[in-house]
DNA sequence: TTTGAAAGTGTCTAAAAGACAATTTGGCAT
DNA sequence: ATGCCAAATTGTCTTTTAGACACTTTCAAA
């Protein structure tokens, strides 16, 4: 449990956790991801998702709350598991090689790796002292094209297993502020689905679960009618789902 | 991707692919388990999902269809990940240690087992001239109650999954022979879904989703009316799905 | 020919999804 | 003070889907 008196070589050299950290700014999702820099050689200087060796005695969800607290401070995350991922061939691109060998023990093992997404209220990232974390950014998921090793790959699968998660459980309300307007998940919701959502039915619809708690406050500052701030309701989700339901798609 | 030369030394001792196999009898779900047998001093005798070490140079996928074929003798199998497990504790019994011990190079060695599931028609099934194969058992999924290592654990994840999936996209037909009945498939969504299903609203449901050929043909030698059989249309399926159809839930 | 056992079939009601546009409200510029 | 802009807010109608519900048909076997 506690990561202080761990050495080196009680690392796996043969698995890691990967994770895939969703953000939202209001406007688009975001992912955060590493920059490895570009002293490698004249090899393209691919992004890649925060990820680490696992330790001997890790188990492979805790390894990934380590990860991503060492990288973003963040300590209750959501957290979801999308799959192991172990091509052999994931590790065929030559600046992966390169960055491999500057960073790890056995850079040539076969390393099997278990991938997660996460979602993170945006503000809530700050980045740490922490090797990886000087050289995180947040990209837009929209311009995204290619990343290191395979983890192009485990982005889209993680893309796909959230839009089917969310259609079941609201666990967007992890990308939002405590107080968020209906306009913000509304936006929230057309970009995961990655289609528009027609306004009128998506607050009809989202009001009726009753899982909204109307803060009686508004918006202060905007140039335009300022909105009512909602939170979400945990006890009314809760009695919601405890007879089965599970619509939440749109 | 031939294995015949494969040694046993080319085995990846830290990772594993284990199968959860669904079959469907036409009366209730069962899942296809290994009997390690008893000779294990006096601990427990606990079924186990078939499984493997894979080698180095195997994709994940690859093992599991590997496992499967050598153990079901079938080639084209329905096949979904379930996810990765690697709690260090899943080698906690006794039984499991003792038979690691019997069956592995380094039975000591911490393993992250990549789960999958499978779906076959019952009949397909013929134990082969494997190792393995000879203590397989069909055991019903509602008798299940404690299996070896963290499989248990798998399972119902694996269940999870596949009531999951099965709301998204019709991969039940991998369930049932060729031609089938209505009722047939009627119970196989009750035995997944674990509850009842209405029976007009179901056919009505199904028919309309217009994914099943009638093959005018009616069953034979039953004890009362004779059913029509049907044949799932994979054709109109692609046609129904391109336009982002994925209602297949009841 | 009777009986048993499962197959097959239709209607009504309620709920949900989908399409669609005008009004309100605050900040800001003039 | 007035007018303007930008986004928030709100309701109705239609279509589709879900859910409840019971009797008739058909074959084989007794």
């Amino acid at each position: 449990m506690v990561g202080n008196t761990r050495k080196k070589t009680d690392l796996n050299p043969n698995n890691s956790v990967d994770c895939v950290i969703f953000g939202f700014d209001f406007e688009q999702i975001k992912v955060l991801l590493i920059d490895r820099g570009q002293n490698l050689g004249n090899s393209k200087n691919l992004r890649a998702l925060p990820g680490n060796l696992i330790y001997e005695e890790e188990d492979l969800d805790e390894a990934a709350y380590r990860v991503l607290e060492e990288l973003t401070g963040i300590k209750d995350i959501y957290l979801e598991q999308v799959g192991a991922f172990g091509n052999p061939n994931r590790v065929n691109k030559e600046s992966d090689r390169e960055w491999l060998k500057s960073i790890r023990d056995e850079p040539n093992a076969r390393v099997i790796t278990a991938a997660y997404y996460s979602l993170v209220k945006i503000d809530d990232f700050v980045p740490r002292a922490h090797s990886f974390a000087k050289k995180a950014e947040w990209i837009p998921l929209s311009e995204i094209e290619e990343l290191a090793f395979d983890h192009f790959e485990i982005l889209q699968v993680a893309k796909e297993k959230l839009k089917q998660k969310i259609k079941i459980q609201p666990i967007g309300f992890n990308l939002l502020p405590e107080k968020f307007t209906l306009s913000q998940l509304h936006k929230l919701y057309e970009c995961i689905f990655e289609k528009p959502l027609d306004k009128r039915n998506f607050r009809r619809k989202i009001q009726k679960l009753n899982i909204l708690t109307n803060l009686k406050e508004k918006q202060r500052g905007v140039p335009h009618k300022p909105s009512q701030l909602y939170k979400f309701n945990e006890e009314n989700y809760q009695l919601l789902t405890q007879n089965g339901y599970d619509n939440f798609g749109f």
